[in-house]
DNA sequence: CGCTTTTGACCTGCGC
DNA sequence: GCGCAGGTCAAAAGCG
């Protein structure tokens, strides 16, 4: 794993929060109307999601204390998202391909349903057991003809109720779904946390 | 029938 | 160079 460290945006326990947060961040870059203060790598707490040097090459999500409920994001880098594999095959990066850098975000919240319905539609084109985590860790491609974005779903071995979605990439077209239904995914968050 | 999920194989990068 | 771990592919199966 080379890859930069997503970085993590603090999930809260207000519902509420998490709601911004996610509408937020997965809107594509130029749908992104505000800022919020994303936590940089000179957070203490964010320390242990941006360091890559732990024992665990995991991005270190299994060291986040699960009350800490974080959430990073990596935004800098290029945003071509065709440019990773772009025909079929199973060439992934051209050798001599000069790396190129998605940005990344990392969503870490408390639920008991994996699978988060952030408005987009989904495919799953992999799952791979992880080192040092009992759960698999699943993949998602965008299904929008022409759109990327990737994003991985975890939970975390060490508190089964803190699911780590990450987000690679940006979206190149609108939400496909109302965002309203990130009311019901809080509702179903709400259900299920109590 | 078309789309999604499952799952084993394959590829790549990194550390030793 | 080798082995490990993460990430992706693609055929087969499942489902509405």
């Amino acid at each position: 794993m080379d890859n930069f460290a997503p970085h993590v945006y603090p999930s809260t326990t207000s519902p509420t929060a998490v709601s911004s947060h996610l509408s937020l961040n997965l809107m594509p870059d130029n749908y992104t109307n505000h800022h919020h203060h994303q936590l940089d790598e000179h957070d203490p707490i964010n320390l242990g999601l941006l360091e890559k040097n732990n024992s665990s090459d995991e991005v270190g999500l299994d060291h986040v204390s699960p009350t800490s409920s974080d959430q990073l994001c990596n935004s800098e880098g290029n945003n071509d998202l065709n440019s990773a594999s772009g025909s079929t095959g199973k060439i992934h990066i051209k050798k001599g391909d000069k790396k190129i850098k998605k940005p990344k975000c990392a969503f870490q919240t408390r639920s008991q349903v994996d699978i988060l319905d952030d408005g987009y539609r989904w495919r799953k084109y992999g799952q791979k057991a992880v080192k040092n985590n009992k759960f698999p860790r699943s993949y998602y491609r965008c299904t929008y003809q022409g759109c990327n974005v990737k994003k991985q779903v975890q939970r975390l071995s060490k508190d089964e109720g803190v699911v780590v979605t990450t987000y690679e990439g940006t979206h190149t077209h609108p939400i496909e779904k109302s965002t309203d239904n990130f009311e019901h995914i809080l509702t179903q968050m709400q259900i299920y946390s109590s």
